[in-house]
DNA sequence: TTTTTTAATGCAATCGGTTGAAATATTCAT
DNA sequence: ATGAATATTTCAACCGATTGCATTAAAAAA
């Protein structure tokens, strides 16, 4: 592949030259400009931004960490991040880290081997203070789906518990008394906050969510199926499902309808993140929208921003507030 | 961020005495390479990866092509070359080409500027002779979803046509005879060749399929929806429709059922490609499986391979064909 | 025509590593 | 002890760019 040199030495000019040529530099005669143009074009050459990197100390490059791209989610969160780094030509440099400590620590690292200027980082896995340590380390560090108030300023994320709150509200307010939950052990926090959230909303209603009416499972569409049948098997009355999430929910219907329950005649489900599935399956999916890809853009914009020095920002808080979105699963409690 | 010349000023040794523990090179005394190694570590030190690249000429990393990362059938590409390049502990970066001649051909650019080792691209828009050129350029250049004979050992290909036939004589052996089949003009080939191969085995038993029975559409949901409507608003009898893809089956099952259609009592369908949703969609989807997330992790595989100057494969020819996975939604045809 | 000013180009150091060859230190056999 | 063999370590060139400063050529002013 050609070098910087061999354009030079093809144009009779200097490397300094066509290093201006390449980056339209103001100092160079329009004739050579031309002339160095041309034959660039002829004999293919490309920078290499490895070097260039190397010795601008910029890289136009952004680093992405996901637990993984199966899961639509992450791919949504990836496309929010992507609208962006198009646009500012930037390139992606991604690395995925399996919710687990050492995957997650060693994906950042890499990352930071690269010397990307910013990163978008999804950890669930690494202590707060390794997180603070590397926020402190790397100027466009920002952290998606998790706060930590000491960084605050570099955590784009969504406040589970309202969520939580929200879905409790909108069943009860159907007419719903008797709720079941379908939570999840994954991760850390979120399935503990979004209950924490149901459990505000029934507490102001004068209503409470006893563990025999928790079940939890993988959430996913057979951790919902699960779910529904142990809650089944047990025996327990039920109007109404609120689910981690809309896998589970999904899941939880498919269960609810092979034991012929009408969906949402008999019982009504509620899901939560409003991913694709949630508009696919039937009946649709009443969810809460976790706005996931303008949440990303929006930690993709402030980590180039934090890394090209800019320091303030309008806020200093980036938290996001799920809002329902009324579907079909949900309805009034049958009358009985 | 401290540099190999700081490690070694602290340590009190050379830059190639540093270089060499880096690399577990082998000629640094036991002793010596303990406490270079502690020092490293003290100082927080992380090789970087673009003077390396420079010198070494190998980047360790692969890039990636696809249109966009939302959708899943990509999402579910991208996670098999990550199980390869996780393996092998190379890094991914990702490029965006929106099924468009420019994006694609800037991806690509990108990528090379990189100078990424080896490379998987999912490219519709761009000419056979510009991919062909690409290729002999980039030693690890890999195609997946396109056949180009010249370069046929580049590329990992599923076989439309074969697909088309299989779903079709699925079909036929199921007893339907009136069928429809709802199609996309997206992309260039597959559409037509998944086509042909439903013509191919219709035309095997006697049967056709006259242009009235046939619907184009988006390749998502709506499409679905909107190609039954039509087919429903103009009358046409059919007991089974064969989609173009599960998303479009899936926007066809939802509209058949809204009017009270039967799935598979009256109506059979059957998708192509097997994504999640059509495992989540009720009834569940019968479907082609379309094995991306093995092929990608395939030209993964060999791009790698490729650009580590391997020259001879076993094979010389990537394609795969799709295996029918038999859900809820085909049956036999009502008797009438 | 000579001097100044301005525009165009080249020089050379630098970025952070790697690596073959040379230099130095250590170990071993004699 | 002593030279040979082997193990460590350092030297210095190089990878492909960028950029401040010096130099040269061209244009403008005197």
């Amino acid at each position: 592949m050609a070098t910087i040199k061999d354009i030079a030495t093809a144009a009779g000019v200097s490397l300094a030259t066509v290093s201006r040529v390449i980056n339209n530099g103001p100092k160079v005669g329009d004739a050579t400009r031309e002339r160095v143009k041309k034959i660039m074009e002829e004999m293919g050459y490309r920078p290499n931004a490895n070097a260039r990197a190397l010795v601008t100390k910029r890289s136009a490059s952004l680093g992405v960490v996901i637990p993984e791209f199966h899961d639509p989610f992450f791919a949504t969160l990836a496309h929010g991040i992507e609208t962006v780094t198009r646009k500012q030509e930037v390139q992606i440099l991604l690395s995925a880290g399996s919710i687990e400590q050492s995957t997650e620590r060693r994906a950042i690292e890499t990352l930071l081997e690269h010397r990307v200027e910013a990163m978008v980082v999804h950890s669930k896995a690494l202590p707060d203070e390794e997180i603070i340590q590397f926020a402190s380390q790397i100027p466009g560090f920002m952290l998606i789906n998790r706060y930590i108030p000491e960084i605050a300023n570099r955590c784009v994320w969504l406040d589970n518990e309202a969520g939580g709150q929200i879905m409790a509200e909108h069943m009860i307010k159907q007419g719903h008394s008797k709720l079941a939950v379908i939570s999840s052990r994954y991760q850390i926090a979120d399935p503990a906050m979004r209950l924490q959230g149901i459990r505000n909303a029934m507490a102001e209603f004068g209503l409470s969510v006893p563990d025999s009416h928790i079940e939890y499972g993988t959430p996913d569409q057979e951790g919902g199926e699960q779910a529904v049948q142990n809650l089944l098997a047990r025996g327990i009355e039920f109007t109404g499902i609120m689910a981690y999430n809309d896998a589970m929910a999904s899941g939880a219907m498919s269960m609810l309808q092979d034991h012929n329950l009408e969906i949402p005649g008999q019982v009504s489900v509620i899901g939560y993140d409003d991913v694709l599935l949630a508009k696919y399956c039937r009946p649709k999916l009443t969810t809460l929208r976790y706005p996931i890809e303008m949440m990303a853009a929006r930690a993709a914009e402030l980590a180039l921003s934090y890394a090209s020095g800019n320091t303030k920002t309008s806020e200093d808080t980036y938290k996001y507030t799920p809002t329902i979105v009324k579907r079909e699963s949900v309805g009034r409690p049958p009358s009985r």
